[in-house]
RNA sequence: GGGCAGGUGGCGGAAUUGGCAGACGCACUAGGCUUAGGACCUAGUUCCUGAAUAAGGAGUGCGGGUUCGAUUCCCGCUCUGCCCA
C-alpha cells in the first residue's frame, strides 16, 4: 500500500528535527571554506509577503547547496524592527510600537520557520532592542569624534495643522497623510553623516564589484554623480563680493552672458538689498524655496527668475553680465551658482530666451558635417571661437588650459563635485535609535559618554501624531544632566534614520551576543565579506550605498579588514500578478500562508523558483503552483513505487533485458547532476535546474519498470533515485528528507554531500548533425560525437535527400562544424 | 531629456560560446481509466497552405547590416518597465 503525501505532517516533522539537532548552527572553522549567504532582512510589517518568500527561497537554495558542497555556511536572519509603521500603528490603533513590532516578529518568525528556510536562528538580530541599537549610538559617537557626524540647518516637511515634522512617505501629493492639509517646509537643525568623505572610494570601489548587475552600479554612479570641472569667481564690484560658480564646461565661458544663483544662496540677501521691488522679490523667493522642496523636476515653462539689477564681471571676457536669481539652480549642487551659457546649455538657452538675454555662441562643431540645430543650445564638444586667446582649441584641451589660466590668475581652479549629499539621519520620531547627544546651557553640545550607552527609547509615551515627536513630551527622557558639568541639560530628541540600523546588521550576525564592541573583529574577519547578497533592487541605491559607506568606515576605525561588504549582489526581480507589482493598494496580494496551507511549503518554494530566473520579474499564477505540487506528487509516487530497489532481493535475474534503457537513464542522471550543479553554482538559474529535475523524474518514471527487471538496472534506479533526492533537497528540503528516510538512509539530507557526476558519462556519444542548404535546415543524421569534419561532409553529401536537392550540382562552399552541422552553399 | 533592463506560442519561460527556435511547466484538445474527480495514463498543441502521421512556406517588437548561418553581434526605430533629472 502506497503512503499518501501529507505535506503538513512531513514539513512540521523535519522543521522540528532541523531545529532540535541544530543542523544550521555554525561556528568559525578555519579548516573549511566559509560561505556567508545573506538575504535582506525584513521589516516586521505583520506578515510575510510573496517577495519575502521569493527572496528567502532563493537564498535557501544557495545556502543548502553550499553546505552540501562542503562549505561552512552562515545563513542568518533578523529584523529591521525600528521605523515609522510601528508608530503609525500606535497612532491609529493605540498599540505600543514595541508590542506591535515584537508581536509581528513572533508571527513572521513562525511563518519563516514554516517555509523551512535553513536559518541559523541563534544569530537572530533585532534592531529595536537596546542590545542592537546601542551600537548605532556607539558608531555615531565615533563618527562624531572624527567630525563625520555633524549638525547643521536643513529643510524638513512640516504639517502646520498637526504641528509636526513629516517623513517623506507621510507626504502624499504635497499634503499631510493624516489631516490632508498642505505641507510646508521648515528649516531645522539636523544631524548628518559625512558620507561625502567616502564619495571617491564609493565610486572607485565599483571596480571590485564585478559580480554586481551592471545597471545597479550605474544607478549608484548616477547617485554619486561625480563631475569634474572648475570653479570660477565672478566679481560683483558694486557690493565687492565674489560669486563662485561651478562649471563642467569652462571651455564655454566666453559665452557666459549672465550668472544665476539659487534663491537659497547665502549671497542672496546682499544681492537684493537695494532692489526696487524688494517686497515682491522676497515673496517670490519664499514661494520658490517651498516649491523647490516639493517639486522633483523643473520643466521648461516653469523656469522663472528675477534680475537683481547687479552686474558681475566675467573674468575671461572682462565684460559685465547680469546677475539673476532663478528656480532652476539648486543650492544643493555645486556652489549654488552657475554661469549662464545660453548658446551651449539648453536650460540656460530657455532661460535666456524667456528673459531676452544675450546668446553668444563660442563653440562650433569639430566636424563641418554637423550643423547645430537652430532654436536650441549646441551642447556637444567642439572647437572654440569668439574666445580670445583660446580660439581654435578643442573643448577638451580648452578645459585643461582655461582652468590652469584661471588658477594662475587667481580667479578659479579645477574642481570636482558630487551629486551625493551628506546623509541626513535626523528623524523627529519615537521609534528609532535616540541620537546620543546632550545639550547643556553652559557647556553646549555634549556627546553621551560611552559608558552611559545605550540611551534607551523610553517605553512610556503618547502617540497622537500631533505636535512634534513623542520624545519631546517625555520629561524623564528630555531632562538630564550634563556629562561634563553635571548641570541641567536636555537630551537630543531626534532619532536616527533606520537605514543606519541596516547599514551594518550583517556585521552583527557574526557575533550577535558581543557586548564590548558592535561585533567581534575576529569573527567578522572570518565571515565577511558576505559571499552572496540577495534582495530587491529597490534598495540598490540607498541601502547598498550606506552599507558600503559603513563598511569602509568600520574598516578605517580598525574594526574590520573588509573594503566591500557585498562582492556579489543578486538583485531579485519583482513579484507581480495580473501585470502589476503585488501591493495592498492594487488589491492583488496573494498570502503565502494560504498557499502553504493548501499546497505545502515545498510546492510553494519550487513554484516560486521555477516560474522565472531570480533576477527577472516573477508572475504569480496559482495554476503554476498546482503544477509544481503535481511534480512533487510525481516524485513522491515514483519513490514510493520503487522502494523495493532499496531492499536486497535475490529473485531478480542478473542480466539486463534492456541495455538501451540503462544507457539512457545513466546518461540522463549524470547530465542532470551536471546541469543542476552548474545552474545553481554558476548561473543562479534555479528555474532551469528545476526543469532538469523534472526531466529526470519523467525519464525515471518511464524507464523504472524496465530497469527493475535486472540486478544492474535495480542498482542504477537506486542510485538515480538517491541522487534525485539529493539534487531536489535545496528546493524541496522537507520532501527530500522524508524520502531520504524512506529509502533507509540514517543521516539527514542536509548533512549529506552533493552528488558528483562523471564527465565521461555525461557526454553525449551520439550527436545529431544538422545539414543546411543555404542556411535552411534540410536534413539531419546521427553520428558518433567528435567525428572528423571530413567524414561529416562526406556523409552529408551522400544523404539521399541532400543529393536530390543538390541535383548533381557541386556546392560552392561547405562549412563543417564538429558536433554541430554541415552547411552547404549553392 | 539621460542611463539601464527588457520585448520569443494562448501564458510563465528555455535556447550557457553565432549553429535543430519553442526545453520544462501551465492552459487547451482528443482518447483511456474511474461511481466520481481539480486525481491518474496515452497522444497532440508556433502560425499559414494541405485530408495528411506527406510536403512546403513564414516565424523570436519593426526596418536594415555583418555572416554559409543571427533570438544571440552591429546600426536605426518603436513599445514596456525601472532608476535618475
Amino acid at each position: 500500500m502506497k503512503e499518501a503525501y501529507n505535506f503538513e505532517e512531513i514539513e512540521k516533522k523535519w522543521q522540528k528535527i532541523w531545529e532540535e539537532r541544530k543542523i544550521f548552527e555554525v561556528k568559525e572553522d578555519p579548516a573549511r571554506p566559509k560561505f556567508y549567504c545573506l538575504e535582506m532582512y525584513p521589516y516586521p510589517s505583520g506578515r510575510i509577503h510573496m517577495g519575502h518568500v521569493r527572496n528567502y527561497s532563493i537564498g535557501d537554495v544557495i545556502a543548502r547547496f553550499k553546505k552540501m558542497r562542503g562549505f561552512n555556511v552562515l545563513h542568518p536572519i533578523g529584523w529591521d524592527a525600528l521605523g515609522l509603521p510601528a508608530e503609525n500603528a500606535a497612532i491609529k490603533h493605540g498599540i505600543h510600537p514595541k508590542k506591535w513590532t515584537l508581536d509581528n516578529i513572533d508571527y513572521m518568525r513562525s511563518q519563516l520557520k514554516r517555509l523551512g528556510i535553513s536559518y541559523s536562528w541563534s544569530r537572530e538580530v533585532n534592531t529595536c532592542l537596546p542590545d542592537y541599537y546601542r551600537w548605532n549610538q556607539w558608531i555615531f559617537l565615533k563618527m562624531f569624534e572624527q567630525g563625520l557626524a555633524y549638525r547643521r540647518m536643513s529643510w524638513v516637511n512640516w504639517c502646520p495643522q498637526c504641528r509636526t515634522v513629516l517623513a517623506n512617505e507621510q507626504v502624499v501629493a504635497g499634503r499631510c497623510w493624516r489631516c490632508d492639509s498642505e505641507v510646508s517646509q521648515k528649516k531645522m537643525e539636523q544631524w548628518f553623516l559625512k558620507i561625502t568623505a567616502y564619495a571617491d572610494e564609493l565610486l572607485s570601489g565599483h571596480e571590485k564589484l564585478n559580480k554586481w548587475p551592471e545597471h545597479v552600479l550605474q544607478m549608484q554612479k548616477n547617485w554619486i554623480g561625480k563631475s569634474e570641472g572648475a570653479l570660477v569667481n565672478f566679481k560683483v564690484p558694486s557690493i565687492n563680493k565674489n560669486i563662485e560658480v561651478f562649471t563642467t564646461r569652462i571651455d564655454t565661458i566666453y559665452g557666459a552672458t549672465f550668472v544665476v544663483l539659487s534663491v537659497e544662496h547665502p549671497l542672496t540677501p546682499e544681492l537684493i538689498a537695494g532692489h526696487p521691488e524688494k517686497e515682491k522679490l522676497l515673496a517670490w523667493i519664499k514661494k520658490t524655496i517651498a516649491e523647490n522642496r516639493v517639486r522633483k523636476e523643473i520643466k521648461e515653462e516653469e523656469k522663472t527668475g528675477y534680475d537683481t539689477g547687479l552686474k558681475a564681471i566675467n573674468p575671461f571676457t572682462g565684460q559685465p553680465v547680469p546677475v539673476f536669481l532663478a528656480n532652476y539652480v539648486l543650492m544643493d549642487y555645486g556652489t549654488g551658482a552657475v554661469m549662464g551659457v545660453p548658446a551651449h546649455d539648453q536650460r540656460d538657452y530657455e532661460f535666456a530666451t524667456k528673459y531676452n538675454l544675450l546668446i553668444t555662441p563660442v563653440i562650433k562643431p569639430a566636424s563641418p558635417d554637423i550643423n547645430p540645430l537652430a532654436g536650441q543650445a549646441f551642447e556637444e564638444y567642439g572647437i572654440l571661437f569668439n574666445s580670445g586667446e583660446f580660439d581654435g582649441l578643442k573643448s577638451e584641451q580648452a578645459m585643461e588650459k582655461m582652468a590652469a589660466v584661471a588658477e594662475a590668475r587667481g580667479f578659479g581652479c579645477k574642481s570636482v563635485t558630487y551629486r551625493l549629499r551628506d546623509w541626513g539621519i535626523s528623524r523627529q520620531r519615537y521609534w528609532g535609535t535616540p541620537i546620543p547627544v546632550i545639550y547643556c546651557e553652559k557647556c553646549g553640545l555634549q556627546p553621551v559618554p560611552y559608558d552611559q550607552l545605550p540611551v534607551e527609547i523610553p517605553y512610556r509615551a503618547e502617540f497622537t501624531g500631533e505636535e512634534g515627536s513623542p520624545l519631546e513630551k517625555i520629561p524623564e527622557f528630555v531632562n538630564t544632566t550634563c556629562p561634563k558639568c553635571g548641570g541641567p541639560a536636555r537630551r537630543e530628541t531626534d532619532t536616527m534614520d533606520t537605514f543606519v540600523d541596516s547599514s551594518w546588521y550583517f556585521f552583527r550576525y557574526c557575533s550577535p551576543q558581543e557586548s564590548k564592541l558592535p561585533f567581534d573583529p575576529e569573527k567578522v574577519d572570518y565571515w565577511l565579506p558576505v559571499d552572496l547578497y540577495i534582495g530587491g533592487v529597490e534598495h540598490a541605491i540607498l541601502h547598498l550605498i550606506y552599507s558600503r559607506f559603513f563598511t569602509k568606515y568600520l574598516r578605517d576605525l580598525g574594526l574590520s579588514r573588509t573594503d566591500e561588504p557585498f562582492p556579489h549582489y543578486l538583485a531579485q526581480g519583482m513579484v507581480t500578478k495580473d501585470g502589476s507589482a503585488m501591493s495592498k493598494s492594487k488589491g492583488n496580494v496573494v498570502d503565502p500562508d494560504e498557499m502553504v496551507k493548501a499546497y505545502g511549503a515545498d510546492a510553494l518554494r519550487i513554484f516560486i523558483l521555477f516560474a522565472s530566473p531570480p533576477e527577472k520579474e516573477f508572475a504569480w499564477s496559482e495554476e503554476g503552483l498546482e503544477g509544481c505540487y503535481r511534480f512533487i506528487l510525481k516524485i513522491w509516487n515514483l519513490v514510493e513505487e520503487s522502494l523495493d530497489v532499496f531492499r536486497a532481493r535475490t529473485d531478480v535475474s542478473g542480466e539486463l533485458d534492456n541495455a538501451g534503457s540503462y544507457q539512457r537513464v545513466n546518461k540522463k542522471l549524470h547530465q542532470t547532476i551536471r546541469k543542476v550543479t552548474d545552474d545553481i553554482e554558476q548561473r543562479f538559474h534555479l528555474n532551469t535546474a528545476i526543469s532538469a529535475l523534472m526531466e529526470l523524474t519523467n525519464s525515471l518514471k518511464k524507464e523504472k519498470d524496465i530497469l527493475r527487471q535486472s540486478q544492474k538496472g535495480r542498482e542504477l534506479l537506486k542510485k538515480a533515485l538517491t541522487d534525485l533526492i539529493l539534487l531536489l533537497s535545496p528546493f524541496a528540503p522537507h520532501l527530500a528528507e522524508e524520502l531520504w528516510q524512506k529509502t533507509g538512509q540514517a543521516a539527514l539530507v542536509a548533512e549529506t554531500g552533493w552528488p558528483v557526476y562523471d564527465p565521461e558519462l555525461a557526454k553525449e556519444e551520439m550527436i545529431t548533425i544538422v545539414v543546411q542548404i543555404n542556411g535552411k535546415l534540410r536534413d539531419k543524421f546521427e553520428i558518433e560525437a567528435e567525428t572528423d569534419e571530413e567524414i561529416l561532409k562526406e556523409k552529408a553529401l551522400n544523404l539521399p535527400r541532400i543529393r536530390e536537392l543538390l541535383g548533381g550540382k557541386q556546392p560552392k562552399k561547405i562549412v563543417c562544424v564538429k558536433n554541430k552541422l554541415v552547411s552547404l552553399v549553392v
